[in-house]
DNA sequence: TTAAATACCATACATTTGTATGGTTGTCAA
DNA sequence: TTGACAACCATACAAATGTATGGTATTTAA
């Protein structure tokens, strides 16, 4: 990994830029064209940056270009509003966005990001948290899920007692749902919480 | 954003996963040759998912494709191992890896990840969380920030008492560590804490 | 039953793109 | 002072790529 000229470092960036801009690298013209130079010269920087280690290619291939070290692998994830009352849908098409998340954060089949709103799992997760979910149609005793309950969407710790379900916050101010066993069939399981992203000041 | 075919969402996903894994999308022939169908048939897909608004495309553009909705923008921040002792570079040629996050996740001139080993700020951060930190040569009183102490990289809470500076951990079987006036110079701030990861389970 | 959409084939062509060549000028360390 | 590197020009060409055309066959909704 050797030290790069100034003008390499100039066309490194962009190249980085316009990657981030774009999702897909620049061709030799494009690169060209920005810095008002001819596609031989930006050859030339580029041979340089893959010398230099900056920089993978694929020989023959349009935009082949890729940054050294690539990137771990990422996963696209949609990423849900706070859900305290109306209609919580959490299906793709009512997503507030979508992130890109490392992949060893998203790990599973369906995998989605949801702000939180509300104390009730306090201290464990906060109101303005972020919670990455694993869609999934059952939760182990004693895990954070994401429930449907009396069509609201909400955080809770699961427990199971002779024949009721009990829906725990870690929250002692806020008093468990029990959920009897005629009722089971209105209780809405969505996912079980895989992590959590808390932004601190 | 109307409904794909099952074919359509075959190629739909296919790009997604051509994107994750070289990132950049495909050409028409890549698509074609991995279906076994002709380029002009990808092209007529395409118009269709285009149509449906699950593409975008820039017209005479090579790979010139990007998804819809598009992510998020993203920041490639380092990430590096746990520094709980040795020689604590925090320099990006020593990074264990780059992933990409969300860049409202990493606000700031240089981020970068810290993985956390040790339980000196717990419960705030535990061992195995990893925190997103803006490097910075100043930390506000009370703030959580990443220090170099001894040549060991510490994560703790700034406070300052008369001349002195302390260095205190949330966890209170941790001595507060206090560094005198003249010592000062012997203390590295590195960056503040703006944001904690943690796995679940 | 008629039009629209789907899902392909086969071919063709213009544009974009990667790449090579040979040249000039300047810097900088051996 | 000689050779390696940097940074560019100007031109050229083959390969990759986007795109269009006119087909065929089947399914689907009006």
């Amino acid at each position: 990994m050797n030290l790069l000229t100034p003008r390499q470092q100039e066309i490194l960036d962009y190249i980085r830029d316009f990657q981030d801009r774009y999702g897909y690298p620049p061709s030799r013209r494009e690169v060209a064209g920005h810095f008002g130079i001819y596609p031989g010269s930006v050859q030339d920087h580029l041979k340089a940056l893959i010398r230099k280690g900056h920089l993978k290619r694929e020989p023959n291939r349009s935009r082949g270009l890729s940054l050294n070290p690539a990137p771990a692998p990422l996963r696209i994830v949609p990423r849900y509003g706070a859900v305290a009352a109306g209609r919580p849908r959490l299906v793709p098409e009512e997503a507030e966005d979508r992130v890109t998340l490392p992949a060893d954060w998203a790990r599973g089949e369906e995998v989605f990001l949801l702000r939180v709103q509300g104390e009730s799992m306090a201290p464990t997760i906060l109101s303005g948290d972020q919670v990455i979910v694993r869609r999934q149609e059952q939760v182990p005793e004693g895990a954070v899920g994401v429930f449907r309950v009396d069509n609201e969407v909400t955080l809770k710790r699961l427990y199971k007692e002779a024949d009721n379900i009990l829906l725990k916050g870690d929250n002692p101010v806020f008093t468990p749902l029990v959920i009897e066993r005629q009722d089971h069939a209105g209780l809405g399981i969505i996912g079980q919480v895989i992590g959590i992203y808390r932004p601190v000041i």
